[in-house]
DNA sequence: TTTCGATAAATTATAGATAATTCTGTCGAC
DNA sequence: GTCGACAGAATTATCTATAATTTATCGAAA
């Protein structure tokens, strides 16, 4: 899936971090020490500090000079955030692919729905979700704002994942289907104005912390 | 202005490297060689290497695993893109600063422009180009989206500075004015849609290449 | 309780060494 | 003259070891 073998030891950290802190698996807020994730990859401090820049540059940590680095934190209005800039983005994308795309794509962004309606755990669901979106922006063809949406999905999964850290429900993406539908029939902005609301729409839930008391949580569900 | 005193070497070291490519100092394409740049430094070549990683996370720089680093090169596609996405971004970051507009920031931003249209080299003009997006924009009070249009106004003003190397006319910016008058009688979306066509417009210049030829250049003029 | 200071720990940076890879320029074959 | 193979130089990516600086901790004194 992703080359491994080519990658420089510091990218191959970065990664496996990226996704440790999107997965939720290290707190946010938590110090990332530089010598302990040497150590446990086996490498010198240099790849894991080059490996932090990254993670940085992706919003996913931060560094505050001679303090180290912690796993970024997060508050309702990061999400809203990062929800509108993807709003504004995708949007962007999807008109300059919307004259690309293809039936064949559009089929596989179809697929991908329904594989994310079909998921149980919301990890399969975001990782189709994922999917169907780049899918149908990647024919726009441009490489930075392609980026850039790349890391804001990023951070949509990070936030997804500490709202609905166990329990999913299935449902099924009108949506997604209203988009394709759109698009298949050549009304464009009808398919631009749908996934612009999409993407904005934030999903509410509430949630048990480790204290045991009940706090709201939100998330980017689009 | 900036501090440098409570920097780490890597990020001082970073500013000065994308300062010189912003200016077209330094030839896209061209190597970055860690250690003539960390001797140049007075520093190891370990900082360096932090400063790349920032650097390419700018857009500035890309690195190919064992074949080092190069300044990152662009043409009229990746112009276009970046005034794409500013567009899009600045739109949302007005819409959202509009509401905590005062009659000082405006006045700011006034003065910004008519410092704009008085300057007689093209580097005092994108200074204070960027200071009047940055006045009317900073209000939003979304870091995360106006970090991503600091990095694309960096772009910006590297393709500015590749085309209009030397002259560069004086001229008044009619469209910073509309803006503002826009803004000043509280019609925001007036505001919004002369932004968006402003950072749109592509300035389009004969220029003289080394070799003595002319090619045409291309830059974003907002 | 708060403040102070000694101690410990972590980050940031240096220096030097090494393996692997890429670049460069020469030489010979066609 | 062009092409490819090859050797040597240059460069990257990495590690190890170590120093300097800063931050954090923790107990004692005011």
């Amino acid at each position: 899936m992703t080359q491994t073998k080519d990658d420089t030891i510091a990218v191959r950290i970065s990664k496996v971090l990226a996704d440790r802190i999107i997965a939720g698996e290290i707190e946010p807020g938590s110090r990332l020490r530089q010598d302990h994730i040497a150590s446990e990859f086996g490498a010198s401090h240099v790849p894991v500090r080059e490996a932090f820049r990254r993670l940085e540059a992706q919003g996913l940590a931060i560094s505050e000079p001679r303090r180290g680095v912690r796993v970024a934190a997060f508050d309702l209005a990061e999400v809203r955030e990062v929800a509108e800039m993807r709003a504004s983005l995708e949007v962007l994308a999807l008109r300059h692919a919307a004259p690309h795309l293809t039936k064949a794509i559009l089929d596989l962004a179809e697929d991908a729905t329904r594989a994310g309606d079909k998921s149980r755990d919301v990890h399969s669901w975001e990782e189709a979700n994922r999917t169907f979106h780049r899918t149908i922006l990647a024919p726009c063809a441009m490489p930075r704002l392609l980026a850039t949406i790349d890391d804001l999905h990023a951070a949509s999964a990070r936030f997804l994942f500490a709202a609905w850290r166990t329990e999913w429900e299935t449902r099924t993406d009108m949506d997604h289907l209203a988009i394709l539908a759109a698009l298949r029939q050549g009304n464009v902005d009808a398919a631009l104005t749908t996934l612009g609301r999409h993407v904005q729409w934030i999903g509410q839930k509430p949630v048990r912390t480790a204290a045991g008391t009940t706090r709201e949580a939100f998330a980017i569900v689009g």
